[in-house]
DNA sequence: TTGTAGGCGTTATCAA
DNA sequence: TTGATAACGCCTACAA
């Protein structure tokens, strides 16, 4: 019996109960190399007697990896990034990495001290394509690979992962058309580039028609703010017959707040929004939303990243298409 | 003009540029002495030139640590979890921590593989109270500190954080017995040991009462098997007059699918759940629930992990206060 | 098929 | 106040 040590026990550990080298446990456990059905029992019952596992950070010294990856999120409480996470966490599992989240409202500090902390301690990195100008370029300027999410890459040599926000705004807008709303607001959430994108899509369906547009903007895109903007919105001069948010928590804001002041949606107003949250379905009337397939959006990207990071894949913008989803909030037949 | 290199500057670069020792640079750089203020200059001078920043893993060799925490949930998507990670980031980032999530549903590997991967890529970890045995047995055994959440710890050298659940099962209880709510029936989830516990509360509110107790049990604690028992639970035998379902996610499927059957909440039978998600203010009616403080929860966790990886704090359990939050969905007046 | 030895970037110990 | 140097645990040429 050897005197209890605290410490793990270490790849020479095995390699000298097992009677073997170091580089050989190394590249056995590594499937590297194989060696002798004699050699490689007596090693696999080392590891096993010892208990041993690697050390990660022992590794990463040699090969630069970690083993983790990074998402940035601006609020993970937003389901829609809830659902991008699940996503990734997927397709990263899948590959055995792990994910490290960092809710960039719950950092103190700026975006770009966290994502410059974040990128020594991962392999890459998921971020938005709309960080502040500042951060991308840190991003573009270092070595970390960095797949972009919910715009267009920044430059050719990034890949990124969004859907079309014109075409969303398009195909709400073509909805709300055919439904015969003419009179539309939009609240915006100006932070958020593809706000505007969705904007402009929207106005677009209405092409040719005698269609009146306002816009309001948010100053957070969060339930609250919707509520908070909803008699702004609603009773400021004439009444829009439909509104659109820039997305579903600000749209359940509105729902909610319509229904406190006493205004029936859809018959007197319509309300739809953006993401396809799953408490959409739970709200009455139910929402009216674009389907911006999240999920899909952070699976993606994490396989993209994983290519970037071993060298492969190309790289270019995978745009997924979004889908209309009907539902009560905007359901009014005339 | 040196030979550009592509390899990241490394302290030895900085020491050399600034004359000075790689251990002075050390030192200085972790604060862990001061020195003249010429060669603290000359030291700070080289990092920015040289754009040097320290290698995590190189680091961790020594101090024997990752600088990451991780968290094992369920499912991310399940608003409770989500808002336990909010507070856990929050609290991890104060202390320039990273968070590691890790959602147990998206790995396809048991839980246990999952644990013991990660423990040895963090400094610490925060886990469900409820895991199964083998998994528990196994974070004892290991020397990676850990903090439970959701139930007390399975020992006593173990923090955890929780809610009491009997006591929430007891003041809904009371609120369901006060509104003179007589026959109740249960939605549990049996393989969250808490969900017996809230049971147990909520008949022990009806002590002395004439009160008739049914339960039911869900296969997954989600809003789609909420709704599938939801005609069950209503139409089967006696119509209960009230349905507490183990959480909020499975009391929104049923509000759900009772407006679906024509079914009146609270008329013809209230619907109440646990944790207050957000979305329970956007449903109509709008949900009764325990607040189980998923946020604080989380939040506490974090700095109880961060005390026992710095090897200070005491080793107990934190029950926090949960309270009843009355809405639409139980407030009939009789 | 297996082993030797150097190095990865940092911290910590001890000496100057 | 500062410096030399040995770890830390693993990987990977290069040898044998």
């Amino acid at each position: 019996m050897n005197t209890p040590r605290k410490r793990a026990p270490t790849i020479r550990d095995v390699a000298q109960a097992a009677g073997v080298s170091t580089a050989t446990v190394s590249k056995f456990v590594n499937g590297s190399q194989r060696f002798s059905i004699e050699v490689e029992a007596r090693i696999s019952q080392a590891v096993i007697q010892l208990g041993w596992s690697l050390n990660p950070m022992a590794r990463g010294m040699n090969t630069g990896l970690t083993g983790n990856v990074g998402i940035v999120l601006q609020d993970i409480r937003n389901p829609h990034f809830t659902s991008m996470v699940k996503g990734a966490a997927r397709a990263a599992a899948k590959v055995q990495m792990n994910l490290i989240v960092a809710d960039a409202a719950e950092s103190r500090e700026p975006e770009l001290a966290v994502v410059k902390a974040l990128s020594r301690r991962v392999d890459g990195l998921i971020v938005s394509a709309r960080l502040p100008q500042p951060v991308i370029q840190a991003l573009l300027d270092g070595s970390t690979p960095v797949v972009f999410y919910g715009g267009p890459s920044p430059d050719d040599s990034h890949h990124s992962v969004c859907c079309d926000n014109y075409q969303a705004g398009r195909i709400l807008g073509r909805h709300l058309s055919d439904r015969g709303y003419r009179r539309i607001s939009y609240i915006g959430f100006p932070t958020a580039a593809w706000s505007e994108e969705r904007w402009q899509g929207l106005q677009e369906a209405f092409q040719g028609q005698d269609a009146h547009f306002t816009q309001f903007e948010a100053a957070a895109p969060v339930s609250d703010e919707g509520e908070r903007l909803a008699s702004v919105v609603m009773l400021s001069g004439e009444m829009p017959d439909a509104i659109v948010a820039f997305n579903d928590l600000l749209a359940l804001g509105l729902l909610a707040e319509a229904r406190a002041l006493g205004v029936r949606v859809p018959e007197q107003v319509a309300i739809a929004g953006f993401d396809n949250i799953a408490y959409g379905r739970f709200c009455n009337p139910m929402l009216t939303s674009v389907d911006m397939m999240s999920e899909a959006v952070g699976e993606q990207a994490m396989r993209r990243l994983v290519q970037a990071i071993q060298g492969v894949g190309s790289t270019d913008v995978d745009v997924l298409t979004s889908r209309l989803v009907v539902r009560e909030s905007t359901n009014l037949r005339r």
